[in-house]
DNA sequence: ACCAAAGCTGATGAAGCAGTCAAGTTGTTT
DNA sequence: AAACAACTTGACTGCTTCATCAGCTTTGGT
C-alpha cells in the first residue's frame, strides 16, 4: 500500500517486500488490537508488536485506523468463506457438520482474528454496516434459502435458519473469543488442549443436528 | 464510597444522596464502556454520558481503572445470579428451561452490561482472573455436578456439562453481545423485536433440550 | 446560628498520544 | 554510474487525556 503508486512499472521484488512488511504489520496489529481494542491500542505497541519503528507503520498504513480497517478487511473475508460447504446439493447433515468445523478452525488457528471481530460488532459495527447490512446479510438470505429448500423436501426438519446460524457461530466462536473464561473453568494453565476443541465441536454439532432432526453420530460424518 | 469516611455517626440521607449519584455514573459508564471498550472511553465521554463534570467522577471513583472494576464488580453479580434455577430436585428439562430464560432476559434488559463483560473476557479479563478461577470455577463446578447427578439417574443424555454451559452462555449472550449483527441480517432499523428474542430463546431451548435427550415442547415448561 | 465534614467543580499540570517531516538509505531503471 | 523513486526512521509537534487541587457550596449535628 504505496501511498502514491506513482509508476506503473513497479519493482516488482521491491512491491513483493514492501506486501511482507504490511503482512508483517497486519499479523502483529491483529494480536494488539484483539488484546486492547482499538482505542486501547497504541502505535507504539503496535510497532513494538511488528519490531518496527512507529514512523514505518504511519509509511504504510498513514493512519491507526485505516491500520485498522485494513485488518478488518483481511478478516471478513475469512469469515465469508466458512460458510461455502452449505450448497443446495450437499445433505444436510453433512453440509452443516463441515460449516461447523470449519468455524472450529477459524477459532482455533486465527483466535486474534475472531476477537477483533466480535470487539467491532459489540461496539456498534461502525466500521462494519456496509458488510453486516450488504455483503453479511445476501450471504445469509442465499444460504438461508438452501435450508428451506431442504426444509420442503423433507431433508430437516422445519427452523429459522436465520437463528440458526447467529446459534451456530455463537457456539463456535466462543471457543476463540471466549476462551479465556473456558480456559479458566476447565482449569488449563496457558492455552485449550486440543480435545477441548474436539469435545466442543463434537457437542455443538449434536446440538445442531438434532435440533434440526438430523441423526448424529460422534464418528465424523464426513471424512 | 466516601473517600476516607471517618465519622462513624455518618448522615445517612447525605450518603444515600452520594450512593445515588455513583449509581448514575455506574449506568452511564456501562453503556459508555460498552460503546468504546476501556481504552476508547475518555473520562470527558463518561462524565458527559452522566451528566456531571469529570472532576465529581474522580471525587467518587478515583480513576477511571476504579470505575471500570467497581462497574464489573456489579456485572459479576448479575452473572451468578442466573444458573439459580439449577437445583438437584429439579427436573433437568425445566431447570434448563428456566436458566435459558433467565439468561435470555439478560441478554435483552442489561445488553450494555452484557458487552461490558464480553469485552473483558476478550482482552483477557485480567480484572476477572480471580472471578473466573475461583468464584466462577467452583459456581460451574457446582451445577455440573448436580447435571451429572441427573445423567446417573438416567433423567438426561451424558452429555459433558461444562462444554454445555459455554454454549448455552454463548447462545444467549449472543443476542446482547452480536445484537448489532442479528440486527443487520434480520433487516430490522433501530432494535430487535421481542419476537426476535422470542424465536432465539424457542430455538436454544430446542438445541439445548433435544441435545440433553429431553422433550421439547413450543409451549412454555415452566409457568 | 454555627461549624466541621462531605460534596462539588473550574482551572491546571504532567504524561502520553497520533501523526508529520526532513534527512537519510536502498533498490531499480536506463 | 547516474538519476530517481520507493522506502525508512529519529526527532519533533500539537493535541488529548487522566488526574490533582484549591477553593467553593451544601448538609446535618449541636
Amino acid at each position: 500500500m504505496q501511498i502514491v503508486p506513482k509508476n506503473p512499472d513497479m519493482a516488482r521484488a521491491r512491491q513483493q517486500r514492501s506486501a511482507q512488511a504490511e503482512q508483517r504489520i497486519l499479523a502483529a496489529a491483529e494480536r494488539v488490537f484483539a488484546e486492547s481494542g482499538f482505542g486501547g491500542a497504541t502505535m507504539a505497541a503496535l510497532a513494538a508488536a511488528a519490531g518496527l519503528p512507529a514512523a514505518n507503520l504511519h509509511y504504510h498504513f498513514g493512519t491507526k485506523k485505516r491500520l485498522y480497517e485494513a485488518l478488518l478487511e483481511n478478516i471478513l473475508h475469512l469469515w465469508l468463506e466458512a460458510s461455502d460447504s452449505i450448497t443446495a446439493d450437499a445433505s444436510p447433515a453433512a453440509a452443516l457438520s463441515a460449516y461447523i468445523a470449519a468455524k472450529m478452525r477459524y477459532s482455533r488457528t486465527r483466535p486474534y482474528a475472531s476477537k477483533v471481530f466480535a470487539n467491532e460488532v459489540l461496539q456498534g459495527g461502525v466500521h462494519l454496516h456496509s458488510f453486516l447490512g450488504l455483503e453479511l446479510r445476501r450471504r445469509v438470505d442465499e444460504k438461508a434459502e438452501i435450508l428451506e429448500g431442504w426444509m420442503r423436501k423433507g431433508l430437516m426438519e422445519r427452523v429459522d435458519p436465520r437463528h440458526l446460524f447467529f446459534l451456530l457461530w455463537a457456539m463456535t466462536q466462543t471457543y476463540a473469543d471466549f476462551e479465556t473464561q473456558i480456559r479458566a473453568v476447565l482449569g488449563r494453565a496457558a492455552v485449550l488442549a486440543p480435545e477441548d476443541y474436539a469435545v466442543g465441536e463434537a457437542l455443538i454439532k449434536r446440538l445442531v443436528l438434532r435440533g434440526c432432526g438430523l441423526s448424529f453420530s460422534e464418528t465424523e460424518i464426513n471424512p
